[in-house]
DNA sequence: AACCAGGACGTGA
DNA sequence: TCACGTCATGGT
């Protein structure tokens, strides 16, 4: 049997869909409707349905870098309002603007040079999905920033390992803890289907367990 | 009041 | 290659 396989299913049992990649204003909704927090949307594998939303969730796999994501909602409302959340309008916008609108967020004096770097990368792009190579060649995207992009925002079926991952196969005595990022990235994808909606449904349920985890412990 | 949060880079050995 | 320091704000 697959135990990888099988602990997804108890997983997606326990908590159900988790509809990552959460986004400001998703199809439906008025932004001013979302009451200025991400939104969630479980079941749809079929976002993001436009480039808008696809850089809107690069943008948040950089600013959450290290960061909890509440902090990074806050930077992104910034970016919105000042009409940054998209690539033209970072590339116009005042250093010490986008540095303020993504403060909250931490790091920013880095953070700020990332995304520019990466709103240049973007529309160059022109709606090509990049490789993996090419994200990691960027500076300031390493192996867990560029998995996350491509695979939840190009939908490209990568699997994406992250501390919550290392504490939930740790807690499960499955690794050691001294493993390679790549080499944990392989255990699932040697030993799952390559599918988008897996993927993208199995990471988002290993940071919810982990979450639990913790909470079960004290705080 | 330390400690952690959906990491990545620069450096020295 | 790899361990370690640095980056920074916000919540517990």
């Amino acid at each position: 049997m697959n135990t990888l396989l099988a602990f997804y299913h108890q997983l997606l049992a326990c908590y159900g869909p988790q509809g990552w990649w959460p986004l400001l204003d998703p199809p439906g909704e008025s932004p001013s409707q979302s009451g200025s927090r991400g939104v969630y949307h479980p079941g749809n594998y079929d976002l993001p349905a436009t480039p808008g939303q696809r850089f809107e969730i690069c943008l948040g796999a950089i600013l959450t870098q290290n960061t909890a994501w509440r902090s990074v909602e806050k930077a992104l409302i910034n970016l919105q309002q000042m009409k940054a959340l998209r690539p033209e309008g970072l590339e116009a916008i005042d250093e010490s603007l986008l540095k303020e609108a993504i403060r909250p967020s931490g790091y920013f004096n880095q953070k700020a040079k990332k995304i520019r770097t990466f709103a240049r990368f973007f529309l160059a792009l022109e709606e090509r999905t990049p490789s993996r190579e090419e994200l990691l060649a960027l500076w300031g995207i390493g192996p867990e920033t560029a998995d996350s992009m491509l695979l939840y925002a190009f939908k490209v079926p990568t699997f994406v390992v992250d501390a919550y991952t290392r504490r939930v196969l740790i807690a499960a005595g499955w690794i050691g803890g001294t493993e390679s990022y790549d080499a944990i990235k392989s255990m699932f994808e040697n030993q799952l289907p390559r599918d988008l909606a897996l993927f993208q449904e199995y990471h988002a349920l290993l940071v919810e367990h982990a979450k639990n985890l913790r909470g079960s412990r004290q705080e």
